[in-house]
DNA sequence: CGTGGAAGTTATCAGCCGATTACAACTAGC
DNA sequence: GCTAGTTGTAATCGGCTGATAACTTCCACG
C-alpha cells in the first residue's frame, strides 16, 4: 500500500517490515499489534511478515532490539560530536538535545516502551534489561555522566516517554500545566518540540482502530 | 477459584474484579489482558465480568480510574502526616517514602503504565492525560514543590514505574550496575525495596502463559 | 409461603488473528 | 533460454476471545 511494489533483497525487505513493526508495535503493544496491520504499513501479505520472521514474537523482538540499537546510536553521535573537554553538565544537555532525532522517530520510542512492559517475559524480559543497563552504562562511563547524573539522565527521559506515549504536547496548546510541564524538561525548544510532535505522522487512518 | 464462593453485593463483587483487573492488565495491558483471566483471578465467571462493566475497555477505563486515584491518594496521605513546616527537600522525600506503598500494588502503578501508553485512544487518552496532571498539580501545588522539583519527582517515579515493569529488581542480586541504578533513586532503603518487589507476588501460574 | 429482583452461571457464537500450505512470479547464472 | 533459488501471494484453518442470551440460585419482604 504504502511502499512501492518492486521487488527487494529480503534485506532491504526486512527493514521495511521491522519499520512498520516499530510503527505498529509503538502504538498498539506486542498484543495489540496484528501482523496483518504491519503487513498493511509495509505493503506486503500477512504471511510474508510471519515467515520471514518465523512468528510475530521473534518479530516484536527483532524490532525491540533495532529500537534499543537507534535510541544508543543515537546517543553515541551526539557524545561523538563533542570534543571531550566540555563538563558533564554540557555532555547532559548534549544528549538531552539529541532527544530530538529520537522523537521524530516516534515508533522507536513507543515500541522500547512496550517491551519495558513485558519485563515479565522469558524472552522480551532479559533482552530488554540488559539493553537497558546497556544506555545506562553509556551515559555514566562513555559520556562520563557518572551514576548520579545518569541516572537522572534516565529518568528524566522516561518521563519524555512517557508524555510522548500519553500525547502530552497535543494538548500543550490547551493545557497550561502540561505546557508547563514539558517546558521543565526542555527549558527554551518547548515549542519547536511540541509542534514537532504534534505533527507527528501516525498510522494511516484506515488502520486505526 | 482464588477467591470465596459467597454471595457479595454488586459493590463488593465490582471492587474484587477490578481489583483482579489491576493485577491482569497491569502485568498484559489491554490488549493482552482476558476477561477470562480477570474471572478467575476474582473467582467468578466472564460472563459476569463483561455484564457487570459492559465491556472491556468500560472495566479498563474503571480499573485505571481506581489506579489513578490510589496513586494520588497515597500521595495525600503522605503530606497529610506532615505539619506543614517541612522544607521543599523533606516534603519531597517524604513523597518518595510513600512510593513504597505504591510499589506493594503492583497492579495499581503497571495499570497506570499501559494506559499511559493508550494516550491515542479517544477514551483512555483524554482520561489518563488529565489523571497525570492532576498528579503534577498535586505535587506542585498541595505538596508545594513548585514547577521544576514536582516535574523532577515525576521523572523519578517514572524511572521507579518502567523498572518495576521491566523487573529490574529482579536481577539486582546479580547485576551491579542494576543495582546501582537502583540506589540512586532509592538511597539507603533499596535493599528492603529489591527485597520487597522481588518476592511480589504475581499472577497464578495457572494463568501465565 | 411465594414472588420479584438481584447475583451469578452455562452454553454458545461470531469475528479476529497467527500460522501453514500450496502456488505463482521473477531473476541470476550456466 | 532453461532451471533453480528467491521473493512474494492467496486461500484457508483452528484456536482464542469478547459478547450475548437464556437459565438458575438465593434472599428480602409483604
Amino acid at each position: 500500500m504504502s511502499a512501492t511494489n518492486e521487488r527487494l533483497t529480503s534485506e532491504d525487505r526486512r527493514e521495511q517490515i521491522l519499520a512498520a513493526a516499530s510503527d505498529v508495535f509503538g502504538e498498539r503493544g506486542f498484543a495489540g499489534g496484528t501482523t496483518d496491520a504491519i503487513a498493511k504499513v509495509a505493503g506486503v501479505s500477512q504471511a510474508y511478515v510471519v515467515r520471514m520472521f518465523g512468528s510475530k514474537q521473534e518479530l516484536f523482538i527483532a524490532a525491540t532490539e533495532r529500537a534499543c540499537e537507534r535510541v544508543i546510536d543515537t546517543f553515541r553521535a551526539a557524545i561523538a560530536e563533542l570534543d571531550g573537554e566540555e563538563t558533564v553538565v554540557e555532555r547532559l544537555a548534549a544528549l538531552g538535545r539529541s532527544y530530538v532525532d529520537l522523537i521524530a522517530d516516534r515508533g522507536t520510542l513507543l515500541t522500547m516502551m512496550h517491551a519495558f512492559t513485558l519485563g515479565h517475559d522469558p524472552r522480551v524480559g532479559p533482552l530488554i534489561r540488559e539493553r537497558y543497563l546497556d544506555i545506562y552504562r553509556f551515559a555514566r562511563d562513555e559520556a562520563g555522566l557518572g551514576p548520579e547524573v545518569a541516572s537522572h539522565f534516565l529518568a528524566t527521559g522516561m518521563l519524555i516517554n512517557t508524555g510522548m506515549a500519553m500525547r502530552l504536547p497535543d494538548i500543550a496548546d490547551s493545557d497550561d500545566d502540561a505546557r508547563e510541564l514539558l517546558g521543565c524538561l526542555w527549558g527554551d525548544s518547548t515549542d519547536a518540540l511540541v509542534a514537532m510532535t504534534t505533527a507527528a505522522p501516525i498510522l494511516p487512518e484506515a488502520l486505526r482502530r
